[in-house]
RNA sequence: GCCGGAGUGGCGGAAUCGGCAGACGCACGCGACUCAAAAUCGCGCGGAGCUUACCCUCCUUGGGGGUUCAAGUCCCCCCUCCGGCACCA
């Protein structure tokens, strides 16, 4: 008895999924090494924190990636794809604290659960190159990084106010507080004067702004998320004098041109003259007092709009540099320490905050600048110019157009040295330090004679003891070991005190796609010609949630990386894909609202393929996805579909010893069909190519039900059925990217050998598409009454003589004139009546 | 407030360059198969009117205006939703 009479009449996922992930394993058919001829393609999808369990949102970021790497792979790409763990983070560490398991193992365990699930999904990684940052192998090289940027001067120490996340106690960068509230645990953030590590990433603020004009693969949402995070603002920093002590209160400012018309200064409550100022002021208790209650209003309250502006006169005058006027000195609570100078001038006339302050205080308006359009003044109206106009009451410069002016004052100013030209970001540097255990240490000791040392290279890593004592206490639970923080200095040998904090985690996931090309490379952390071969990722694929955090940190140490010469690119990620959140009933799957949908539910009932062919289907990659139990079904329906349409012509299709390629001759039925196939190979070639994996779906579908409808013609004759079989095996081989374990057992059952996964993308035949009649569709002033079926290609003369032929036309255009008649060739001819 | 993105049948969505709106799927309805049900296969499916044969006509892509022979697509104004930023001097 022949094989195939026992392929299954059923499609049965749990038998045949499992068994093609073990033997692709088995045969290391994702393995990939650099390949000299072919070109290569990196695929990478943001690696997962090892929380235990996939869900939906993971499903879809990596079913979308998989689709990529495959469809290159196809296309006669080298494909790096890679997975592996952002495995350090507090979760662990919390576990270890409600249910005494050590960090390390949770994670351990975690991580097999989750590699598990991948597998069960038929992602194509190559597992060989998986790496977990927890890993001393691979946090001795983001020790080793930490390193470089001390010794480039681009991480420091320094005592500053910073966040203080209670819950999670620890410190957070700015990037991990959102509207004041930590970004993990959503708990309010508050200040402290703590010294911490920070990264220098300021120094690059130009560049990582200026880049983002040249990631033409990126979305431009994510762009501009950046640039406003960037905050670049050109202006100049301006020196006022205090008048009775001379000290230079700097200010920055973007609208210089209306210098003139400054009538106070304000100070924020922690700018470093205010105690000098105070004093010995007779008001003291009154301006502390002052002081106290705008420094205790959290971060939210102080930065909110909807926060009164208050503020309070010191008494003190300061000079304005450019009039010699004597302005009065005051404090506001709407002044931030951080940015800029920490101080502001005050022009009511020209700035609507500052409008509202002087009203509030009684503050003297002036006005500078004249509205080109009116002349009456701005009293009457009751808000600030803002716009720009001419200058006035600006001696030296009264008749300027303001822009002009304002180039002209910046000179003014710079050549008398009370003033230069200034870009201010609101981009900070990025505090690294945590106050936790389960982090890559840093790498540094502290020496009384020698001060600050580094830890030497050849001395990494600086390994994280496993058995530690969990008392969260706002201290790194790293000082509770004494063999930890007692060391050699690596300098004078004597004794020292090591680093206790650990490095925040987005420090571990801003390089892991460079270790991805020599994951086991043991003296470096890269070689540099594997490293340049790989990168930059070609694709990266993940949550728009890390559209700054992560992402802007990845670009920032792939800048300083190709500055050290250790990489060739200076960008990371040349093609970035935000995939959308799937959502249930409207809303984000999350343990408190319990409308999770488990990924091994979904793999017990209906397997990989549907639910990776389901999630692609439902939605484009960007858009967000709703969750349908019945959507679902329908998916699994269509694969069941194609596995009866298989099982149908598998006999005739194996008989075929070969496939058939002479195609001449067939009747007009047959060329349709044909025509079909390849019209749909072309569509869906196209749609994977810009990632419309929905589209390409459903034009697969649409073939799909043009074969059933084909059926009874396929068994009339050798040519039909040629055609069949072409049209089969062109679906599988299109769907492989998507649902690779279905199509791998159906390849296998109409006679091949090998895997489906190392076929190449099937060639579109452009004769198959030539159509020699077609339609074309007659209009009547814009509207659609009647068709015709004409050859291909008639000029434009033919088609407006024949659609006025029309029976249907001339009844309709009987006793009107017609005016013009527009033809689009080989699609429509519009007549417009008069 | 500012900056993005979106708004299309009962639902998810399609229309890639200004040229037939509603592909494909879900749901629903009808038919075939069946003792029956499920599954499957086939057909129908935006709304209204007119015919209740086929046809035909009108309306319809958040709302209003415009450009054009032709607009879901381009321009102007407005509404709603989502995301980001938000006293940044």
């Amino acid at each position: 008895m022949r094989r195939w009479l026992h392929m299954k009449d059923k499609y049965n996922f749990k038998e045949l999924e499992p068994k093609w992930q073990k033997i692709w394993e088995e045969k290391g058919i994702y393995h990939v090494t650099p390949h000299e001829t072919k070109p290569k393609y990196y695929a990478l999808e943001m690696f997962p924190y090892p929380s235990g369990k996939l869900h939906m949102g993971h499903t879809r970021n990596y079913a979308i990636g998989d689709a990529i790497a495959r469809f290159r792979r196809m296309n006669g790409y080298c494909v790096l794809h890679p997975m592996g763990w952002d495995a350090f983070g507090l979760p662990a560490e919390n576990a270890a604290i409600e249910r005494g398991i050590p960090p390390s193992d949770w994670t351990r365990t975690n991580i097999d659960q989750m590699r598990h699930q991948f597998q069960r999904l038929g992602l194509s990684y190559d597992w060989r190159r998986e790496v977990a940052s927890c890993h001393p192998g691979y946090y001795k090289w983001t020790q080793w990084l930490f390193l470089q940027l001390f010794k480039h001067g681009l991480a420091y120490r320094k005592k500053a106010q910073v966040n203080w996340c209670p819950a999670c106690q620890t410190v957070l960068a700015n990037e991990q507080v959102v509207q004041g509230l930590c970004d993990r645990c959503d708990t309010e953030v508050i200040k402290k004067e703590l010294e911490q590590w920070f990264f220098k990433i300021t120094d690059y603020a130009d560049r990582l702004l200026e880049n983002l004009d040249k990631l033409q693969g990126w979305p431009e949402k994510v762009k501009t998320m950046q640039r406003n995070w960037i905050g670049r603002s050109e202006g100049v920093e301006v020196v006022f004098k205090l008048k009775d002590t001379c000290d230079d209160i700097p200010v920055f400012t973007t609208r210089h041109d209306t210098i003139f018309g400054v009538t106070y200064v304000v100070l924020a409550p922690e700018h470093h003259l205010v105690e000098k100022i105070i004093a010995d002021s007779p008001r003291e208790q009154e301006i502390r007092r002052f002081i106290g209650e705008v420094t205790r209003t959290s971060e939210i309250d102080r930065t909110s709009e909807l926060a009164e502006k208050t503020g309070i006169s010191t008494g003190a005058y300061a000079i304005n540099p450019m009039s010699g006027q004597e302005i009065p000195v005051w404090i506001g609570n709407y002044v931030l320490p951080h940015y800029g100078t920490g101080a502001v001038m005050g022009v009511p006339a020209h700035d609507q905050r500052d409008f509202e302050f002087s009203k509030k205080y009684d503050l003297p308006v002036k006005r500078v600048i004249a509205s080109p359009n009116q002349n009456e003044g701005m009293e009457a109206i009751g808000a600030a110019y803002e716009d720009a106009g001419i200058m006035v009451n600006s001696p030296g410069f009264d008749g300027m157009e303001s822009e002009v002016g304002k180039d002209a004052i910046a000179d003014f100013m710079e050549s008398r040295g009370i003033g230069k030209r200034t870009i201010n970001y609101k981009l900070r540097d990025w505090l690294i330090s945590r106050q936790r255990y389960w982090g890559a240490p840093i790498p540094i000791v502290y020496c009384d004679s020698c001060g600050t040392v580094p830890v030497p290279e050849d001395q990494l890593p600086i390994e994280l003891p496993l058995d530690v004592e969990f008392r969260p206490t706002g201290q790194s639970p790293l000082n509770d070991i004494p063999e930890f923080v007692n060391v050699e200095c690596p300098k004078c040998g004597g004794t020292a005190r090591r680093e206790t904090d650990t490095m925040d985690t987005f420090m571990c996931s801003s390089w892991y796609f460079i270790r991805f090309a020599c994951p086991r490379m043991e003296d470096k952390p890269w070689d540099p010609e594997t490293a340049n071969y790989w990168l930059p990722v070609d694709q990266y694929t993940g949550g728009v949630e890390h559209a700054i955090l992560h992402l802007m940190y990845s670009r920032f140490f792939t800048m300083f990386l190709h500055d050290l010469g250790l990489l060739e690119t200076d960008e990371p990620f040349a093609h970035l894909l935000t995939q959308g959140m799937v959502l249930k009933e409207g809303a984000k799957m999350s343990k408190s609202k319990g409308n999770i949908v488990g990924l091994q539910e979904m793999l017990d009932a209906y397997g990989a393929d549907t639910a990776r062919l389901f999630i692609l289907f439902a939605s484009p990659p960007e858009r967000d996805l709703e969750w349908n139990e019945q959507g679902v079904e329908g998916a699994s329906r269509f694969l069941s579909r194609i596995w009866r349409l298989v099982y149908e012509f598998q006999g005739e299709i194996r008989s075929c010893d070969s496939l058939q390629t002479d195609m001449s001759g067939l009747n007009s039925q047959e060329r349709d069909m044909r025509r079909k196939v390849h019209a749909t190979l072309k569509k869906v070639t196209q749609d994977l190519d810009r990632h419309s994996f929905n589209t390409a779906v459903a034009g697969t579908m649409e073939l799909v039900n043009s074969l059933y409808q084909f059926r009874d013609i396929a068994r009339t004759g050798t040519k039909a059925r040629a055609v069949m079989q072409e049209a089969i095996h062109t679906v599988l081989l299109m769907l492989a990217p998507l649902v690779p374990h279905i199509t791998e057992e159906l390849w296998h059952e109409i006679g091949h050998s090998g895997s489906i996964h190392q076929e190449s993308w099937p060639t579109v035949d452009e004769s198959a598409l030539v159509e020699t009649e077609i339609e074309i569709v007659i209009q009547v002033n814009g509207k659609v009454r009647d068709r015709m079926r004409l050859q291909k290609g008639r000029d434009s003369e033919y088609l407006k003589t024949e659609a006025l032929k029309r029976d249907r036309v001339m009844e309709l255009i009987q006793d009107k004139n017609v005016r013009d008649v527009f033809v689009v060739p080989d699609r429509l001819v519009n007549i417009v009546t008069a």
